[in-house]
DNA sequence: ACTTTATTTAGCAATTTCGCTAATTAGCAG
DNA sequence: CTGCTAATTAGCGAAATTGCTAAATAAAGT
């Protein structure tokens, strides 16, 4: 589901949630907080990272603790990365020749 | 105008591309031939691409070549890897401390 | 000038996304 | 069970995206 991490990334509110989340785990309603934006609409913003599982959400009694899934993230910079270097269109398996 | 070229790349057809672009600078016509999509959809894709600078276009004479930009392809996947890093919250500057 | 090839622009319908308000669920406190 | 706070889901309209066909433009060939 590459395409669903790529589509949440193309939101700057859901990209600047990320941002938050690097401060370390929070609880959906400060991360509300941070947003001029109502309630609700970060709530969906946050559940189209989670469905892209770019964060997990865990329930702490009342409240749900967001955490970012740097895998996720750090997959995402190596395919675009992969996307820089250049494809000799060389030998097919292993690439290392250099 | 970041927030372009995370758009860009949210659409799976544009990122392949971009991919396609690895191996070199390719007519509009030679990329348009890959997809199963209609030649004016590859169009836009492509006006896409070039709107958020992840390619540039040169005509050359009856065609039009596109190369792709692999500067801004960095920075996209340079921002991904800057929302891995945990952030302290420490010093403002310099977070070099390590 | 007329035709051909390469590519883009126009215009349209279908779908998705966004952000809102109102209503609902989940858990906890009394 | 009632009430309170936290958060999500429902439902809606506005706007953006996608992909199509048809029409327009660009450059080159005849």
């Amino acid at each position: 589901m590459q395409n669903a991490v790529f589509k949440a990334l193309s939101h700057p509110a859901r990209r600047q949630i990320l941002a938050l989340l690097r401060k370390g785990p929070q609880l959906a309603g400060d991360l509300a907080a941070e947003f001029d934006t109502s309630w609700p609409t970060m709530s969906r913003h946050l559940a189209v990272l989670k469905e892209a599982e770019l964060v997990t959400a865990d329930r702490q009694g009342n409240q749900i603790l967001y955490r970012i899934n740097t895998s996720v993230l750090e997959d995402a910079a190596t395919a675009l990365l992969g996307l820089i270097g250049r494809d000799d269109g060389d030998d097919p398996l292993k690439e290392a020749a250099e």
